[in-house]
DNA sequence: ATGAATTGTCGAAACGCTTCGAGTATCGTC
DNA sequence: GACGATACTCGAAGCGTTTCGACAATTCAT
């Protein structure tokens, strides 16, 4: 940095101040500066600027890596994320140890600045010791307590009351819901139960006959609820599905049932986009905005980042894409 | 630090060294040492660290976006990479910007020691970039000319051949490989070649009638491919997949046209482990050891890094595990 | 017992940037 | 033409480590 200040004829700390914008300088010597800078192919040092500043410019993220994780969607919120911060000239550093060990000491060294939390459970440990930090942390995910922390979620109640909304438009009116497999029931209660909730309130508000059942990925349970609900509802001619993995089997169940879809039963995925878009016969689909969600996550990390007081809470609405496996009751 | 020090009656440097282990310690001095750091609850500064040593402990990760990436099997590099990186006591630095200009300016301030870079094609334009930085590089992957950087790959040969010797034994002898999809022929043809080499070098060497075709992954292409294949070779008795999408499609084509797996025909698929587990029929496959390459690859990095002056190349083989897709011809 | 080698510790000089207070022009205003 | 503002720029003091040379205290071989 010296030869620059030397080459353009000035002091380190007006180039400093180029560099950062935090002074004025005037038009002519920012000129020589970012002239004798590109001349020298100048680079700042990270590690100098992150001890002399107190920022280490840098984002931690917790990605999970369970498997009972889509990493098609975990790798679209960590692409957004990456974009984001670097749209604020902020890296983005790997945090995995699920235990928070991780997130503890690179906190502590100053290695980063903030810290992003993937697939937030109901009652997740991690949030504690993320809340008792020195940096602040958003959570992606709704858990119970936030601890004061900063939440962007998918609006899963928005998401199901909408899919509901576009079957009564459809004439539809005996409509029921395949949920989560258990396993996520458990793990996360309130993700799966704030979807099952805009169904229920949305089918009451209709004044609709409806039924809820929980479905595993396989085709024998999806035949066995498939059967649970036309026991039901013996003319059931609507479906909510926030299942992704149970999807393929249920579409599999409906055509040995002799059940045509669209025509006799339209079904609403509540599913990843890309899965709704691959399927032979693409589902009318609510998706996950999993970059929006990631952009805003970052959005909100900085604010704190930058001196912003206070947590915000937002959850992240979804329109609802018209494709083959919906369509009007004919008459 | 200082607070260290003085708390345990040395000087500044004494903790540094205690901390590095780069000089020698007396057992009682060090031991006041660390007791007063974990009084203190000290931490070293990475920024202070980075500055000083000129070392980031952070290396950059080239993870890859294009849709048609299997994201299970990059998150287990990943996870890999950074469970290994951090048993040198190195970070993971996220890097994303395919066209390189990320690990430019990372590596120029700094940031990170070395660069990971997945998902390597075979004229990758990523490639003479990371050859001219000033940190070193490892690919994950086998380009045409790796430009003096080390390189690690899954044995795709070894797999193939591995395979047929797998149906060799079991007693088949008219045997066909299916291939990738065309588009991933040209992104990356080493790859696709090397398994195809494996299969036909396996075949010839055992004596056997062998054919090769390729398959899109869906229902009519896969039906082609058996048609064909049962076209050339009348008595078909095994069959190698290198296609984990087409998988699918062509176990049900094998249904449809009525032969039995694993007794009429056998079939070895070489894929990730958890598609030929999570099967109805699961398949006996060999299958990438991702975790183990995304630790070799560190190794080899951290090799580089401190100073090992020859680039390395390995390709990782891996077993076959017979599932249920395979068994012995009956006599 | 004596010089050489070894071991353990210290002091001080970097490392390359940011930032604060202060200084010098330049400008508009009455 | 003097006065306070305003616009730019500079010097210097950090930021918290690492690391090198020096020094004192032991240990070892002779």
């Amino acid at each position: 940095m010296s030869d620059v200040a030397e080459a353009a004829g000035v002091s380190l700390s007006t180039v400093s101040y180029v560099l950062s914008g935090k002074r004025t300088i005037s038009a002519p010597t920012r000129d020589r500066v970012e002239r004798a800078i590109r001349k020298l192919g100048f680079s700042p040092n990270a590690g100098a600027r992150a001890l002399a500043s107190r920022r280490a410019q840098t984002l931690g993220l917790m990605v999970p890596f369970s498997p009972d994780t889509d990493f098609g969607v975990v790798m679209q919120f960590v692409g957004a994320a990456v974009t984001a911060a670097r749209a604020y000239d902020y890296n983005v550093l790997l945090l995995t140890h699920e235990d928070g060990s991780g997130m503890q000491r690179e906190a502590a060294s100053g290695s980063i600045d903030g810290i992003l939390m993937m697939d937030v459970e109901n009652d997740d440990p991690r949030i504690p010791i993320l809340a008792g930090l020195s940096v602040p942390g958003v959570l992606i995910g709704l858990p119970n307590d936030s601890q004061g922390l900063s939440c962007v979620d998918f609006d899963f109640m928005q998401a199901t009351r909408t899919a509901v909304n576009h079957l009564m438009s459809l004439g539809r009116r005996q409509i029921a819901f395949i949920g989560s497999p258990e396993q996520a029931l458990t793990r996360r209660v309130n993700y799966a139960e704030r979807a099952r909730r805009g169904f229920t309130d949305g089918a009451i508000d209709a004044g609709v006959r409806h039924v809820e059942v929980a479905c595993d990925p396989e085709l024998d349970a999806a035949e066995a609820a498939l059967a649970d609900i036309r026991h039901a509802l013996p003319h059931l001619d609507g479906l909510v599905v926030h299942n992704e993995a149970a999807l393929p089997f249920l579409h599999a169940a409906c055509v040995r049932a002799g059940i045509s879809i669209p025509k006799q039963l339209s079904i609403v995925a509540v599913c990843p986009e890309n899965i709704a878009q691959a399927a032979a016969q693409p589902w009318t689909s609510v998706s996950i905005p999993a970059d929006q969600i990631g952009r805003i996550a970052v959005d909100m990390l900085m604010a704190r980042i930058e001196g912003a007081p206070l947590p915000e809470q937002r959850l992240i609405g979804s329109p609802l894409v018209q494709r083959a496996t919906t369509a009007p009751v004919e008459s």
